[in-house]
DNA sequence: TAAATATTGACAGTAAACTGTCGAAAATGG
DNA sequence: CCATTTTCGACAGTTTACTGTCAATATTTA
């Protein structure tokens, strides 16, 4: 069998997809370095933030795609730290929820106003309407596989 | 300070790339499980298979993006696993070449013969204008961070 | 060509993902 | 409303990345 002309393009977009996804994950840690952080701390904080409601360590894994094993490892290493801490969730006697402290919401700031000029720096030299396209196609693949 | 409309735009798909290359690795693993394989493995097998001159463990870590240390590891493994051979490099002393073993290109081939048909049949719903933006534009982020 | 620099494999340690299993708690469905 | 199924945290073990350091070897440069 052979593959389709799509089929190609889109073994080669998922080759890329894992280079990227290493080098932006090395990027991320650099980032965050200084602060005593790393990309998967970072991953975490801006779940929390984004949620309107608290989320228990199961949800923010859903919502990162990760599985509950991996952000309970990082969510106690996190609390320890005093980034967040765990908080009683009526609705369930096991599943605490998981909240930022100040200083979690301060460490998250800090690493938003060194994101925003980075995004805006590097995607300058990429047009608005391939970048819509570009994430249109990762959430289509996305969707395939969840 | 805020995001750009394409920094935005920049920071979503950045997300998103995290999020399915976890995907693509669980997938992978998944189609190459019954072979005593894995997403990492079948990499290392790619990056052989696809080169004309026979690579060293540090020039495959090049090619995939990755460490010496790890490719090393895989590779320390896979040659164990009579997937792969060291074999010495007339160039240089130290740095001996991998090659692939009958039994590794015969790994190869199956899985290649597993993964037309997927990658056809999961890529019928994208464009190929689209893929073809897709993988340019990851081939651009890609040589931002190289 | 000699010295400085870079690359490589080896070794040791860490981080962050995975899998699987367990019992408790919650949600679902007859 | 009770039994079944699912979710959840906890624990243990594995894989695949990373970092850093060392000595040997190659390469580059002065």
């Amino acid at each position: 069998m052979q593959h389709t002309k799509k089929g190609q393009l889109f073994t080669e977009a998922i080759l890329e997809i894992f280079k990227v996804s290493g080098q932006l994950a090395v990027e991320g840690d650099r980032l965050t370095k200084e602060l005593g952080l790393s990309s998967a701390r970072w991953k975490v904080l801006g779940a929390l933030k984004m949620s309107n409601e608290p989320l228990t360590v199961a949800q923010v894994a859903r919502v990162m795609g990760l599985t509950r094993q991996s952000v309970q490892r990082l969510a106690d290493a996190m609390v320890k730290d005093g980034l967040m801490v765990y908080q009683i969730n009526p609705h369930h006697k096991r599943a605490n929820y998981v909240v930022l402290t100040e200083k979690g919401k301060a460490a998250y700031s800090i690493i938003t106003e060194i994101q925003i000029p980075w995004a805006n720096e590097n995607s300058k030299d990429i047009s608005e309407v391939d970048l819509n396209t570009t994430l249109s196609v990762l959430r289509k693949i996305s969707l395939l596989f969840k």
